[in-house]
DNA sequence: ACGATAGTTCGAATATATTCGAACATTGAA
DNA sequence: TTCAATGTTCGAATATATTCGAACTATCGT
């Protein structure tokens, strides 16, 4: 796969955290990264397609919140955790801790 | 103008929220109005025409964020900011207090 | 070099959002 | 009741996002 781009923490968005955050599938995949650390894409795909996952997993690299990097044959995911509490203090806690039930598996 | 509907706190949703906050005007109306108390809607116009600023605060009030209250010829908007407080803690505070440039006034 | 696995990219269909002018509704005041 | 001011609604153009199958790429193990 190409050199993936992650924008440098400066250059991320309020405005494109929010929407990226604002699917539901996409919320849940930030809440499991969260919860249970990097994961592969398709640990997290919720009975979606690959190329589905790819999409979600695009949008959330563009807007700074996922970190992919390759190894081996699959690609780790990791929410860039302490990057975005220092640019966006409290908000990832705030989304977080709001629970919500968002999308069911299928 | 028919009556307005306010959804109640609890069936508002996370998702809504955040995609509501993630468009730059309405994002600015949202910190226009935590800053300056409640306003009319052509106050906060950014310069875009009327029926645009009365889509945004449509969105805006639909995700449970703003409260709109007829009050003789003009409509007054208002943060329902204890409200999402109680049920989203600390998201509002984040959001505002990250404190971006989000979109120039024309 | 081949096969298996994991993701990406492409393309096209579909869905959803944004924008803004024009027409309409509501109110208070002259 | 006519007017001016404030917003809403409608409609249509445009833009943007989502979805997913199919084809492609990269990597590791054999």
């Amino acid at each position: 796969m190409r050199t993936i781009h992650h924008p440098a923490i400066e250059e991320v968005a309020l405005s494109q955290v929010l929407y990226a955050l604002s699917d539901p599938v996409r919320l849940r995949v930030v809440q499991q990264l969260a919860q249970g650390g990097e994961a592969t894409c398709s640990a997290l795909d919720c009975g979606r397609p690959k190329s589905s996952m790819s999409h979600h997993f695009r949008v959330l690299r563009e807007a700074g919140l996922v970190r992919t990097r390759t190894d081996g044959p699959v690609h780790m995911n990791d929410l860039r955790r302490s990057e975005i509490d220092q640019r966006f203090p409290g908000l990832l806690a705030a989304v977080l801790a709001s629970g919500q039930e968002l999308v069911r598996p299928r």
